[in-house]
DNA sequence: TTGTATTTGTCCGTATGTATC
DNA sequence: CGATACATACGGACAAATACA
C-alpha cells in the first residue's frame, strides 16, 4: 500500500474543513501535534498546510498557527469561471461544423504542425451569461484524438478527451487580444456595429508540454468579460 | 546579510529565462547540478523549481528534467507585477497625482468601504511594450497604508508595501471588461478614434482575505494584449 | 529484454532563525 | 525572559520514471 503521505493529510483535513469538523476561526492543530497524528515529518505535514493555505483553506500566521478560514465566505464568492470548459449550458451551444483538415497557414504556426498533419477542426457557437454570443473555433491534433464524433457535442469535449483519452491537459496559455472582425466570422458573430472583436486564444499543453489543443474564441465588444483569479505560491 | 536562498534562486533563474540566456525548449540543469551551482540543498534547490513552475517558466518531467517554456511575454503574463512591482524598470512613467480622497461611489461599491473613510488615489501613465499607453487608476485604503509619499514612485510600490509596512498580497482577482472611455480619461489615453476602451480590473487580497487594493487600468483596443498562466493541480 | 546510471518525487530527522505570547 | 509555533535550510534515504547500452 503505497500512498502519497503529503495528499493524504491534505485531504484529510480539508475534509474535516468541509464538513465542519474543525470549525473556522480556529486554530489547526500545531505542525508538531499535526507530526504526532499522523507519524509524519514535519517537511511532509507544512507541505500538506501549504497546499491547505495555497487552497484557501487556512491561513498560517507565524508564531501563532494555522487559523481554518470560512471557505464560504472567500473561495466561492469569487466568480472563478473557466471560459472553455465548462460547455454544459448545452441548450445555448450550437455545433456548426466537425471537420478533418489540413491546416492553413494560420493554425500552421499556431499549433506548430505543418501542411500535412490532420487536425480537427470544431466550429461552435455558444452563448455566454445568457446573452452573449461567443464563437469557438477549437483543433485537436489528429495524432492526439484520432476520432471525434458528432457525439461529443452532448458530452463535455473536455470530459471524453481526459476519461476516454486518458489526455491530461497539464497547463495553459491564454491570451487576450483586440483584432479586426475576420471575414469567416461574420456569418456567426450577431453585433457587427464594431469592426473589432475580441479573441482569447488558449493553448492547451500536456505534462510532456505538447500542444494538444488550441481554442480562438470570438467575443463581440459588447458584455464582454473576463475573470482570472491567481493565489500566490508560498514555497 | 540574511537573504532568502530559495527565492534567490527563483529570481536568478527567472531572469536568465526572461532574458533568454537560457533558452525555451531547453532543459535547465538538474537539480543536482544546482545543488552544487548555488550551493544549495536539493530541497532548496526544488522549491525555487517548484515556484518557477508554478508561474510558468518551466515544465518539470519526472526521470528527465526540468524544460524551459516559450513565454510569450513574460513581463505581462502577470498583470499585477506589470501594474505594482515593475515600475521601475519603466523610464516612461508619469505619476500624474497622489491624493488622500473621499471615495466616490463607484470605489466604495469595489472596494467596499464608506464614504466618510480615506482611500489613497494613484493616478499613472505608462507605456507597456513600448508603445501602448496605459492609464492606471490605483487605490489603497489609508487604513492599511498611513502615508504615502510621491518618493516612492522611484521605487517599486509593492516592495514598499511589503518591506516597509510588512503587508502581503495572498491573492488576486482580475477582471477584464469593454467599456466606453470615462470623460475623466480623455486627457490621458491618447487614441480616441474609437469609444471604447477595455478595462482591466485587479482586487488585491491579503492573507487575511481582507480587500488590501484596486486597480482599474485602462487599454487602448489598438494592441491591448493580455497573457495569463494556468496550471493544473500541483501535487 | 535486462541492467545500470541519471533525474525527479517523496519522505525523514535535525538544526537554526524568527515571530508570538 | 522563556516556551511555543512557524520559516528556512541541510543532508540523507529510497522510489519511480527515463534513457541508454
Amino acid at each position: 500500500m503505497k500512498k502519497n503521505k503529503c495528499l493524504t493529510i491534505y485531504h484529510e483535513l480539508s475534509h474535516k474543513i468541509q464538513k465542519r469538523d474543525l470549525k473556522p476561526n480556529t486554530f489547526l492543530p500545531s505542525e508538531n501535534q499535526l507530526v504526532n497524528q499522523y507519524s509524519a515529518s514535519r517537511e511532509t505535514v507544512r507541505k500538506a498546510l501549504n497546499l491547505l493555505a495555497h487552497d484557501g483553506y487556512i491561513q498560517k500566521i507565524k508564531g501563532k498557527g494555522s487559523i481554518i478560514l470560512d471557505i464560504n465566505n472567500s473561495l466561492d464568492s469569487f466568480p472563478f469561471e473557466d471560459t472553455i470548459y465548462l460547455t454544459e449550458n448545452r441548450d445555448t451551444n450550437i455545433l456548426y461544423n466537425i471537420e478533418l483538415i489540413n491546416p492553413d497557414h494560420h493554425i500552421q504556426q499556431r499549433m506548430n504542425v505543418s501542411m500535412t498533419d490532420y487536425v480537427w477542426e470544431i466550429l461552435r457557437g455558444r452563448t455566454s451569461k445568457g446573452k452573449e454570443f461567443v464563437l469557438d473555433k477549437m483543433y485537436f491534433s489528429k495524432s492526439f484524438v484520432p476520432n471525434l464524433t458528432r457525439e461529443i457535442r452532448k458530452e463535455s469535449i473536455l470530459e471524453f478527451l481526459e476519461e476516454k483519452l486518458r489526455l491530461k491537459i497539464s497547463f495553459i496559455q491564454t491570451e487576450i487580444t483586440v483584432e479586426e472582425s475576420p471575414r469567416e466570422t461574420y456569418n456567426y458573430l450577431k453585433f457587427r456595429n464594431n469592426p473589432y472583436v475580441i479573441i482569447v486564444r488558449n493553448y492547451g499543453y500536456l505534462e510532456d508540454t505538447s500542444l494538444f489543443h488550441y481554442v480562438e474564441s470570438y467575443y463581440n465588444l459588447d458584455n464582454f468579460h473576463y475573470y482570472n483569479f491567481e493565489r500566490y505560491y508560498q514555497p
